[in-house]
DNA sequence: TATGAATGAGCATTCATTCAT
DNA sequence: GATGAATGAATGCTCATTCAT
């Protein structure tokens, strides 16, 4: 994010850089966006001043852990688009990968759900991530087997509602499950049947 | 919250409380859990202190929103648990009424996604609480109405996720009722047909 | 400053005000500008937040303290042009006033030498500064006393170089009295001869 | 300052240095002394650790600066004193250079009037200084040239005053030559006439 | 020797809470 | 009771200086 791209880092200090992301998604986890940029620092085992070589804000440093998982979606969603036999088991596969992003890293859902407006990311990577999840979804509601009045802006939310259920884990942690799982079925279109995940 | 019951509040006294009930909703509902306390008085038109009168710390002044919508929410699921004639509409109404009131007022929803752990209501309200989403649960699962892998607690979870796509108008200010529609498909058993809200 | 006009402070709260003024007038002018914020609450005996009550910022405290001086210097200066016996002697006299009160409060000779462009206060202020100097100014030249060469805007340069004078007492504290009367001669049109102050 | 006399720095070493302060002259001008270390090396274009490896302090370099600019100074004083012609109009060409030096490098004005106490350079230097003003101040004020209160400390106090008004050009960048010229004119001894610079 | 990443004390500012008026 | 001024611990961020590479 602050590094040029061109100018590689010194190892130690991508190693740094690494170990701040790492302590901020733990400490984001815990304590939500409220956390104490010294804790992040202390968990990093690092000076502040190092995370601030890094990210230059607090802001900067919810929106690198927040990109990164954003990232990793990607990565799923084109995955499944590049499969050809279920459209309606692609798009699922691809809901069930948001879940277990969210469910990895408590961090992001507390960040998703207390950040104001959408994220802050890149805007080609969001280009691209609306490319591909509107491509899945288009291709199971042409395959007859996703409710017709879905649109794209309801995936996101719905993720949203999923990351809620992985952040209050106050019953069992595994609630979230159960609540992607109604969701799925929910969305599945009146009269079609389709497969579950076996996840 | 700090009023022993029994010596009931003079009346300027119960309407400053009213008044400071009223601005913490909008300001909490505009600006989150974040807001200040100042901002809360000069909305009320009162000073400081009189909101510290009435709620000695800020968490009991969330608590007390929670706490109201927390009631409301218990009323419209006694009233729907009082109906015979249909055992899953009488759920889905009580969903429905839910989601009306998070989405009426976003400062519950912010408070629900933002608080660590149960909102901290009275215990007896709480206990009723259960008792009569539970019977409202357990009346239509008996009546094959309800898919039968639900527990009670993925009852607020689920409103939870719906919370969520109250605060985030991004889109759509209704996109909420899309999710919540969603959702009680997804409750439906296999097999079942149940009436749709019209709402 | 804070304050809006029309709604008096309560009586310790501009005895606060004042005590915060006095020490961040010794504070700045012991330590200069970079002194600390905590520094002058400690001075005056209060917490940091009745400082920033009073002064919503670092800046906005040292512009109090300038503006009060320059609306002291403004008061003699009207002072002197009121006098209509000597206009050499009205204009020298307003330049002495002007140095005893840089002179009496080192703080203000700092932040005029060390503040990047004019001091920021109210337009009007600085209207009837700039007024008042111009008539002293051009009555004394007019009078034949005033060197015809010198402009308005060489009086507060040169007060400034005064101020100097004042800030680095290296030698002795009355040093300033000698590098004032040795501008004031030069600043005698040549062939005129005018009164020196006794001060 | 670090090196110790006798080894002389490899050129590349030396270049380095001449860097540094050049860089430091520009940084300073621009900025003041709240300068940073970094924007320092950045415009020198080294590391800040060569600019550290040079100059062991922040205070250090700034020193350095002013050491060089009170060289040239005393340089130019030096010369005034060979002259023999004139004892009047070598201690106002003295000034002059002064001045010139002042205006030609607002980092030395920055510095002069943003410093504490004296200027810290090497005893030696400051005591040929001394010699020298002192040398040319008293032959003036013998040949009835200068006049008589003036004494040796007044010297550099006056100047910092023409500093000031080179490091504020508000208005016009060559405010100082008049400021300059008033406080000849003021230093002159009454009753005699002495030539003006034609600069 | 040069580099620039790391360090962490330091500082301006905020805001929940208290208490004199 | 009501008011809002006062409090000061807490927090994001800076920058002179050090030191591993």
């Amino acid at each position: 994010m602050t590094q040029v791209a061109g100018r590689p880092l010194r190892a130690d200090a991508r190693r740094n850089r690494e170990r701040v992301l790492t302590a901020a998604r733990e400490v984001f986890a815990e304590q939500g966006r409220d956390a104490q940029m010294d804790d992040v620092a202390r968990r990093a085992m690092v000076g502040v001043g190092t995370v601030y070589r890094h990210f230059p804000t607090k802001e900067a440093l919810i929106d690198a852990i927040a990109a990164e998982a954003f990232e990793r979606l990607l990565t799923a969603a084109q995955e499944q688009l590049a499969r050809t036999d279920d459209p309606w088991d692609s798009f699922v596969q691809t809901l069930w990968a948001g879940a277990e992003i969210l469910a990895g890293d408590r961090a992001i859902s507390q960040i998703m759900s207390e950040t104001e407006g959408p994220i802050a990311v890149d805007m080609e990577l969001q280009r691209r991530m609306t490319e591909t999840l509107s491509a899945l979804l288009e291709r199971a509601q042409r395959a007859g087997a996703l409710r017709s009045d879905v649109i794209l802006d309801d995936v996101p939310m719905l993720m949203c509602g999923v990351g809620m259920a992985t952040v209050k884990p106050h019953i069992c942690p595994e609630a979230w499950r159960r609540h992607l799982a109604v969701i799925v079925d929910g969305l599945r279109a009146a009269g079609a049947s389709g497969t579950l995940p076996t996840s």
